[in-house]
DNA sequence: TTGAAAGCGCTAACAG
DNA sequence: CTGTTAGCGCTTTCAA
């Protein structure tokens, strides 16, 4: 059995009332405090936050649900959310539905029984209806990366548009006229927006773009299967922009192969893939989420909310390197 | 206010015992189970997890203690735990101690406060000094990755020397003799494992290894710098054994830079990076952890353990591709 | 098969 | 500043 708060009374000969009123920082006499203190240490006491939880109906826990933890956009989002939740003594319950909308629907009814205070979710439609079960007992909800329908939660998205805008701006200022694109499903909103951005881009310029789409699976083969066929169908194509991270690699691969040289040959500019890429093929760019930045406002969005905080949607901008 | 058990009993007129004995699987009439289902989804019922684990000292949730989420093998296991603990309806608390001792005491303390049942933890260090707190509460402990001294603490480690000496023997028995290694900070004992690993293999070839090693930080950076030294000193290494992640991406760029071919200049195997590498040089050989296997097992013998198992250790061997 | 009652460890009035 | 008391939502004897 663990050490509770009442050992903690009969060692000191104090009341639990106190203790617990000392834990909560009320004012104790020095004498009792350091009785207390004493005590802590001698039993080696660690609160039962349980136990506070169900009395103070904060369990000072939040959840986050995801589609799949194992890629770098959720790391780096989830890292950075633990560390500000961390701060304020939440802790963090995880939950990975591999992109099935059913297991979000039950890993939200699970998260739910273990009362969390609130919930961060990259959710894997663009629908909320796997939410539904916290929307409708106010639980406080950001969601990240992808708009919901529902206008009782906090979004935290990325201005795909607008960066899809402006990539491809870049690659025509740099007096590219050939400007592919590979881009996602577009059945969801996220892929829809990045696609009407290099349209965007490509119609300011007086530029046919539907003849330089290509769509791919997005998948590392999705994208270096699509890099191929544009390669194929358009030889003399100067300038590629891929809308996601694994076709990014799996381009530039097709690329490579083809014995392009990046920057000059061809101007290529994927997405988030930071690490080894720009290492390996100096001419290349690259779009690189805000990640650190979205995962912190996300948790501080959160927190707002479970203080009563209003919803809040967020919009940020990614940077081009 | 949040929908409780007592409110199912008025609904169906029956006692809380009653729907609590429901709950968990004693019979109860026919009758009285419908009205009871009826109750839960007219009123939208999600049992209290935080009050029953008051009631029954078990929180079905485990803590996952790590030095850095943001990195591909701790997301692979945790993925895999998180997979496994669900199935058994444990939730899983996450901290990511930045690889800071310190904060990996604190973290402990932390979710033992959150009443874990057990604690699955990727050690930010060779000793046991943090986890102090939870041994000496017998709180379940499983150890990945490397081994700490304490005996009452399950591990789940990598085959490393074993597994270094396979690689190293793979390279040469290709009729290669200037072999080289890049190892990392011999303080660790992983480290010092995969270096040992490496020496018995080329002793037993009757080979001198001192010359061809190197030691690298163990960042990307660091793998570019190490290789580079090695090539210069050696320019006509022709096998190298890169023995972490990060470093492998880095001496990869160098040896493409220098040059080489991978698989025909020189045999080069690394490390986890499974996925770019390969695809980009084909001729490059890989060490795979088994990052699923190693999770799955954690969890499981977690498990075990929650449940009065024996304390145990396991070690995996790597696949090399 | 169901109910009454007690209690898990903590906090929140309210008195003293 | 400290003690008394009640109760959060659930499970668990024990009786009925």
């Amino acid at each position: 059995m663990n050490i509770t708060i009442k050992d903690l009374a009969r060692e000191t000969g104090l009341t639990s009332a106190t203790i617990s009123a000392y834990f909560n920082g009320a004012s104790v006499r020095p004498y009792n405090r350091d009785k207390i203190e004493r005590a802590v240490e001698k039993l080696g006491y660690i609160r039962n936050d349980y136990a506070r939880a169900l009395r103070t109906h904060r369990s000072m826990t939040v959840g986050v649900l995801l589609p799949e933890l194992y890629n770098a956009f959720a790391a780096g989002v989830v890292t950075q959310i633990e560390d500000t939740l961390k701060q304020h003594r939440y802790g963090l319950l995880i939950c990975d539905c591999r992109s099935d909308v059913g297991r979000e629907g039950e890993a939200v009814r699970f998260l739910q029984s273990k009362t969390v205070d609130g919930l961060i979710v990259i959710p894997s439609s663009d629908s909320a209806l796997s939410l539904d079960s916290a929307i409708s007992k106010n639980l406080p909800l950001v969601a990240m990366d992808r708009y919901t329908e529902s206008r009782n939660i906090s979004h935290v998205v990325l201005s795909n548009r607008k960066t899809a805008r402006e990539v491809t701006a870049r690659i025509l200022a740099e007096g590219r006229r050939k400007v592919g694109v590979i881009y996602g499903d577009q059945s969801v909103f996220k892929s829809r927006e990045r696609l009407s951005g290099y349209r965007e881009a490509m119609r300011e310029a007086g530029l046919d773009a539907e003849s330089f789409e290509e769509c791919g699976d997005l998948t590392m083969d999705g994208g270096y299967e699509a890099m191929k066929r544009l390669l194929h169908a358009h030889p003399d194509l100067d300038g590629i922009f891929i809308t996601s991270y694994e076709m990014t690699m799996g381009a530039a691969v097709a690329v490579d192969e083809a014995g392009l040289e990046f920057g000059k040959d061809i101007s290529f500019t994927g997405f988030d893939c930071t690490k080894l890429l720009p290492r390996l093929f100096p001419g290349i760019h690259m779009v690189v989420q805000p990640l650190q930045e979205m995962g912190r406002v996300a948790a501080e969005t959160l927190l707002s909310m479970i203080e009563g905080g209003p919803v809040r949607n967020i919009v940020l901008d990614a940077e081009i390197i």
